[in-house]
Order: structure tokens, then C-alpha cells, then sequence
DNA sequence: GAGTCTTGGGAT
DNA sequence: TCCCAAGACTCG
């Protein structure tokens, strides 16, 4: 059995006859004096465990496996690649209900039949009894489901049939969606765009990798329901995977307005009801599309065709915590096993990606031009060095903003900063809110009169006096969005403005509600974070104002300038998506800098090949891999004296190359420090063999349990 | 991970 | 001699 245990093995319970257990199903056993649901893995008679010390599996939860042979083999992958436990990475697959050992059948649909002595029964037995014999005539003729029994026969009826011995409850799983007819019909598509709707149909049967490199508002999506259309004739599924911001009812509803059959939609909102609806949805083939976050990724599908990856670059396809796993890399070796194709679609495409299409391992799929012929936004640089500044604005910035609300359009300032300022500031001896557990500032939210620690989450009231000299005058220093929005307000007060980051947007539905009040026209103002740059579609949007990005150029993180590159990209792609041209200012103190320079002038698919051949003369992935040791504890000595203990070990294996131990870029987080151990290598099977000998000797330190630590496999931050 | 067992130093 | 805490050990 695998257990949901931190643990690197298997565990053997007795099971007997009359238990037709398989492998992925579920099992109650014992563990020491408690009781845990774990997943069959293995049924064989084994002699390496005293047999007289097995207990016997207290119950089997499953007749059929809640874990097909399929996802089994998809998860066991992910343990072995990711060096997590099996059993942790087998139970993160399932809806929390299966987790605690509900049964299944308990939300199945049911219906009631005869049994054999039902069907035997001769008519005049039940002549007395007339409604009886009604419902077992009807019976005699077909299955009768639960809706149907409330509503044409008494339930009285049944139970005495079912007393008798005559009828029986069994559970039948929904039936499979219908497949339309012939494919719904789309817009008209460009060149570029019926181009890859061809190659995706190409690969239809087949496992085969495609990047879809569409520029923002090139129409990616209608790629996407053009390829689906056919597949649904045949009765296939289809699952659509999106970073967690942009599932919005907006994305949902255009799957669901394209197409007459079931779409469901999976994340992290849903509860627990509600997801194991999906689960069983996508099972039975109820579900045709399912739109979800990463973690749809490990849902059952009845007959899978097509697995698409929207904004394949984006961070929160990674899971940062407990099992690190990263959707996109999991959905191609899901889509392999499938034998099924995979579209990988971006504006921004993962550097990872991009190297793999280039050298032709991916299907590349270039859309260079917007769809509707508009052209992108153009780029203009504003020097905020030597300008006298108002709340953080250029004057030729503000003036460009007065000139596009005055034609009634609309125009973004985006700021990727959340709060009212980054840190309160005394006047007399310049001392700053620290966050007492992280090496960080805490940043003053005005409307909730707190000071936030956006690393660790703690909060606390306002000061009156500054920590270090008593006085009194504390001014916030730097400006957040909350501030933007709040001196834009003084600035245009007769324009509405809306402000879209991760505080105004906290309650459930108000993104929803905010993202309404945009597409009601009319001259308004969007102040936002990086919530602004996923996806959305807002066509009267001229101008983008990139506040300030300097606090980016200089980081020590090798895809930093990715990650910039990304961002001012899907920002700017938010301007001029409608009949009107559309123009980015981005407002900078380093307007010579090399990546930015890069970017205006070329665009985000040259920086990115230029940044790919940086890091081949640099070895940094995807020209080598990367693999992350971080420990964490109250004392930094331990975390180094573990990862230098670490580091040793390591330097034993050629095939690796060591970067550490250093402290992380965040040196302490919720009151612990944090040091980090870097390993690369150009061999990935050479790194695996290394990390499970490490791991190996890793669990046999007594100093391994006084410490926090993690393997993180190919990381995507280093923070 | 969580509970139990072991050990050893310090208090009574 | 007892008590407690930290650390080791085990779970099938």
C-alpha cells in the first residue's frame, strides 16, 4: 500500500479472498493506533515482511480503482521525477472526499432494478398490491432512476418490493455527453490562425507537442475552439489548463457559448462536493471540456483528446509547496501517455518552450499578427530622471492620459505593487516598518489601517511612534496601487476608476463584479497589479502606463528578465485590442537599460532568443538542469552546517555542479532562516541517480529532523 | 507525520 | 527515586 506519509515506502497489509482489490484502489488500514486511507499499489505475495507481523486491511473502499492504470502510471512518474513520496503525490490526486475515504457510490447517480427472484415472480403474486405491481411491471420493462422514481412511483412502493427481495439499488454512472452532430462554426480565422488549427487536427490520435507562439490578440483562443470542435464529434474530451487568475466565468462562458455540451470547470473555489462532481463528470464522459487550474491535470477522463496548457509560461502552473510539480511538464508526459497531442499556447512562451520548438521537438506554431489586423502597441520610453514628478507620474504621461479620457476612451496604469506604500518611513531618523519574522518591509494598507507582511501574511496595527526614535512622524514612502488609485482620484476626479489587485479583489465574485464594470464603457481608469496582465480582453483600452518597473531590472534571480520580459509584454498586449490603436508609456529611471531597450525595439520573441543564447554561453536551463536543496530553521548555522554537510556529498557526484550553500534572496521568512544548495547538471539521468543517493543519505541525519528542507525540481524560483 | 519508547540530567 | 524533556525509533 502507499500511505500519505512523508515516508520512501511501502507498507504491506493482508488482504483476503473475498477482497478483489486492484491497484489504485482505495483501502482503510491500520497504522500504529491510528487509522489512514492509503492507495493499493502492488498485489503480490511478498516474503519481505515477517508475515506474521501483516495486519489485515481493515477495508477495501473501491471495487473499481478511484486511480485508472493510466493516471497510476502518470503519478508514480511525478514521485520519481519530483522525488516526492509516492503516497502523498498518489492522495494530492484525489477530490478531498475520496482523501477521507468517502464512498463513492454515495454521490452517484442511482437506479433501482429487479433482482433475479424480481424477475422470476410470477404476476398474479403481487395482485393485492396494486401500485406494487405497477412498479414492478414498469420495472420488468426497464431500470427506473431516482428523479424518475419521485416523480412517476411511490417510494413505498419500492422499499416494499426491496424488503421482498424483489428490487434492488445499483449505481450507474452518467451516461457519456452527446457528440454534436457536425463541428460549431467559429470566426473567420487568418492564415496563420487556420494554419495551426490544421497541424493540432493533424496530430489528433497521436501524442505529438505543439507550441502555439501567438502574439496578445492574435486569437489564440478561438485556435483553441476550432481545434476542439472536431474532436467533440467524436465523442472526445478535451482538458483545458489555466493559470488560476485567469479562470474567470468570462473564460468559462466562452467554451460554454461555442458549444452544446457539458463544459465543467475546476479550481481551487470549488468545494469539496463540487469537485468530486467534476471528478466523476470527467470519469464518465459526462464532462466534454474541462476548464481547470494545474491540478485538473490528475482528474480521470473517460476518453481524452486533446490536452491544451493556456499562458504555458505562467508561474502558478508550479506548485511552490509540498509536492512541487509543474502542470505543463506533467500534462506532456500525461498527453504522452494518452497518446494524445498537447498544445502548449502563449504570447510569452517559457524559455523552456521556446528552446524546444526551435529545435524542433515541438510543432511551432507562430501567429505574428493580431487577428483582427490591428497593430500591437508601440512602446514609448518616459525618462523619469531629472523630471519633477506628480504622485509618481511624468507630466508628458499625465498628459497623455488626460488626451485618451478626453476621447472617451479607456487606459490602464498598471503598478505591480499592492497596498498604499511599500513601508512607513520616519521623518526624523529614516527608520522603516519591518516585518518582525521576515528580512522584509511591511507594506501600509490605508483602507484596512494595517501594516502587511506580504511574505509571511502577519499583520498588525498601525504605529504611532517610530521603533527607533520615538517620534512621531511617520509618512508612507513609495507608492502602491491602493495610493495610485487614491491620487489619481484627486487628479481626474470626474473619471471612475477601478482598481484590480489581490485586496480588491479578495471577496468572492468581486473580480467578476470590478471586470463588469470596466466592459460598461465609457472613459475609465484600471489601476492594477500583475492581475491585469492574464488574458483579459478589455477592447476599449488605449493607453498602458507601466508605472515603474526599475525595481525589476536589477535582480540577482537568472529569469528575472524573463519574467520582465513576460509581464511587460501581457501588459502592453492589453492596449489597442479593439477598433482603436493602442500605446504602452513605460515609465523608467534607466531608460538605456539593455532589456528594455530589447524588448521596444524588438519585441518579446527576439529578447527571448537572444535571453535563450545568454543562457547557453551561462549553462543555466534549459541548457542544463536544475534542481534546489533550501533549508530552513531558526538559526542560520543549522541551515548552512546541513547544506555544507549536503554540499559535500554532493561534490562526490562528476555530473553535478554545486552553487552554495547561500542564504535565499529572502534570507528569513516567518521567523526562519533560509539557505539554499543550487545543483546543475547536463545530464538528467545522471541528476535523479544523484538525488536519490542524496536523499538516501539525507534521511539517515539526525540534523535532517531539527530542519526544515526541500527538494524543489527544477525550480522556477529561487526566492 | 504522529505517537511511543529510551535515555540521561536534574530536582526532591 | 522520580520527573521531564529531548531525541530515537517505529509504523506493515
Amino acid at each position: 500500500m502507499a500511505l500519505p506519509l512523508p515516508l520512501r515506502q511501502h507498507f504491506d497489509y493482508l488482504l483476503d479472498a473475498s477482497q478483489p482489490a486492484q491497484v489504485g484502489c482505495r483501502v482503510r488500514v491500520p497504522f500504529g493506533n491510528r487509522t489512514l486511507i492509503g492507495i493499493v499499489w502492488q498485489i503480490a505475495p511478498d516474503d519481505s515482511f515477517a508475515a506474521d507481523k501483516l495486519k489485515p486491511v481493515q477495508a477495501l473502499l473501491d471495487t473499481t480503482p478511484v486511480l485508472p492504470e493510466l493516471l497510476c502510471r502518470l503519478l508514480s512518474f511525478a514521485a520519481e521525477y519530483y522525488h516526492h513520496p509516492l503516497g502523498e503525490v498518489l492522495i494530492s490526486a484525489l477530490p478531498l472526499l475520496l482523501r477521507e475515504g468517502r464512498n463513492l457510490s454515495d454521490y452517484q447517480p442511482k437506479a433501482y432494478q429487479l433482482t433475479a427472484a424480481g424477475r422470476a415472480l410470477d404476476a398474479s403474486a403481487l395482485k393485492r398490491a396494486r401500485k406494487q405491481s405497477e412498479l414492478w411491471q414498469a420495472l420488468l420493462q426497464h431500470r427506473i432512476s431516482e428523479s424518475l422514481l419521485g416523480q412517476q412511483y411511490s417510494r413505498t412502493s419500492l422499499k416494499q418490493l426491496m424488503d421482498k427481495g424483489l428490487a434492488e439499488e445499483v449505481v450507474v454512472p452518467a451516461s457519456p455527453y452527446t457528440a454534436p452532430a457536425t463541428p460549431a462554426s467559429g470566426l473567420k480565422l487568418t492564415a496563420a490562425q487556420a494554419l495551426a488549427v490544421t497541424a493540432i487536427h493533424q496530430a489528433f490520435g497521436r501524442f505529438e507537442r505543439l507550441l502555439l507562439e501567438g502574439v496578445t490578440g492574435s486569437g489564440k483562443t478561438e485556435v483553441y475552439l476550432q481545434s476542439i470542435a472536431s474532436l467533440l464529434c467524436q465523442q472526445q474530451q478535451v482538458l483545458v489548463i489555466v493559470p488560476e487568475i485567469g479562470l474567470t466565468p468570462q473564460t468559462l462562458a466562452r467554451f460554454q457559448a461555442r458549444f452544446d455540451v457539458p463544459v465543467l470547470c475546476w479550481h481551487s473555489g470549488l468545494s469539496d462536493s463540487e469537485r468530486l462532481h467534476c471528478y466523476l463528470q470527467a470519469q464518465s464522459g459526462a464532462a466534454a471540456i474541462i476548464v481547470g487550474t494545474r491540478s485538473a491535470l490528475f482528474l480521470p477522463f473517460w476518453r481524452l483528446g486533446l490536452i491544451i496548457i493556456d499562458e504555458e509560461h505562467d508561474q502558478s502552473l508550479k506548485q511552490q509547496d509540498g509536492f512541487r510539480y509543474h502542470a505543463r511538464d506533467l500534462a506532456i508526459k500525461r498527453a504522452a501517455l494518452q497518446h494524445c497531442p498537447i498544445v502548449l499556447g502563449s504570447a510569452t512562451p517559457s524559455l523552456e518552450s521556446l528552446h524546444n520548438a526551435l529545435n524542433k521537438r515541438y510543432i511551432h506554431l507562430p501567429l505574428p499578427d493580431r487577428a483582427a489586423g490591428q497593430a500591437l502597441p508601440g512602446f514609448e520610453l518616459v525618462n523619469l530622471k531629472q523630471q519633477v514628478l506628480q504622485y509618481g507620474l511624468a507630466s508628458q504621461t499625465l498628459a497623455q492620459v488626460r488626451q485618451q479620457l478626453a476621447a472617451g476612451h479607456q487606459v490602464m496604469l498598471f503598478l505591480n505593487r499592492r497596498g498604499f506604500a511599500p513601508a512607513l518611513c520616519c521623518d526624523e531618523c529614516g527608520w522603516l516598518t519591518e516585518c518582525q519574522r521576515c528580512s522584509a518591509f511591511t507594506t501600509y494598507h490605508k483602507q484596512s489601517r494595517q501594516l502587511v507582511c506580504h511574505h509571511c501574511g502577519a499583520s498588525k496595527a498601525i504605529p504611532r511612534q517610530c521603533a527607533n526614535c520615538g517620534s512621531t512622524k511617520l509618512t508612507p514612502l513609495g507608492q502602491g496601487t491602493e495610493q495610485l488609485e487614491e491620487n489619481l482620484q484627486q487628479l481626474f476626479p470626474a473619471t471612475a476608476i477601478t482598481r484590480l489587485d489581490r485586496d480588491s479583489t479578495r471577496r468572492k465574485g468581486a473580480l467578476n463584479t470590478l471586470l463588469e464594470d470596466i466592459h460598461q464603457h465609457g472613459a475609465r481608469l484600471i489601476v492594477g497589479t500583475q492581475m491585469l496582465a492574464k488574458g483579459h480582453h478589455f477592447p476599449n483600452v488605449t493607453l498602458v502606463v507601466i508605472v515603474d518597473v526599475d525595481g525589476a531590472l536589477y535582480s540577482s534571480d537568472f529569469r528575472a528578465p524573463e519574467q520582465l520580459a513576460q509581464l511587460l509584454t501581457q501588459v502592453a498586449g492589453r492596449a489597442g485590442r479593439g477598433d482603436k490603436a493602442g500605446k504602452v508609456l513605460l515609465q523608467t529611471h534607466y531608460p538605456e537599460h539593455a532589456l528594455l531597450q530589447d524588448i521596444i525595439q524588438n519585441g518579446y520573441a527576439s529578447f527571448a532568443r537572444s535571453a535563450l543564447m545568454e543562457r547557453e554561453q551561462t549553462r543555466l536551463p534549459p541548457y542544463q538542469h536544475l534542481s534546489l536543496f533550501s533549508a530552513q530553521a531558526h538559526q542560520a548555522a543549522l541551515c548552512q552546517q546541513w547544506l555544507t554537510q549536503l554540499a559535500e556529498q554532493a561534490r562526490q557526484f562528476p555530473a553535478l555542479q554545486l552553487l552554495g550553500p547561500i542564504p535565499a534572496p529572502l534570507e528569513r521568512r516567518a521567523g526562519l532562516y533560509r539557505w539554499q544548495l543550487q545543483l546543475y547538471s547536463a545530464n538528467r539521468t545522471a541528476m535523479h541517480q544523484a538525488l536519490s543517493t542524496l536523499l538516501d543519505t539525507i534521511s539517515q541525519w539526525p540534523l535532517s529532523r531539527k530542519i526544515k528542507w526541500q527538494l524543489d525540481v527544477d525550480p522556477t524560483d529561487l526566492t
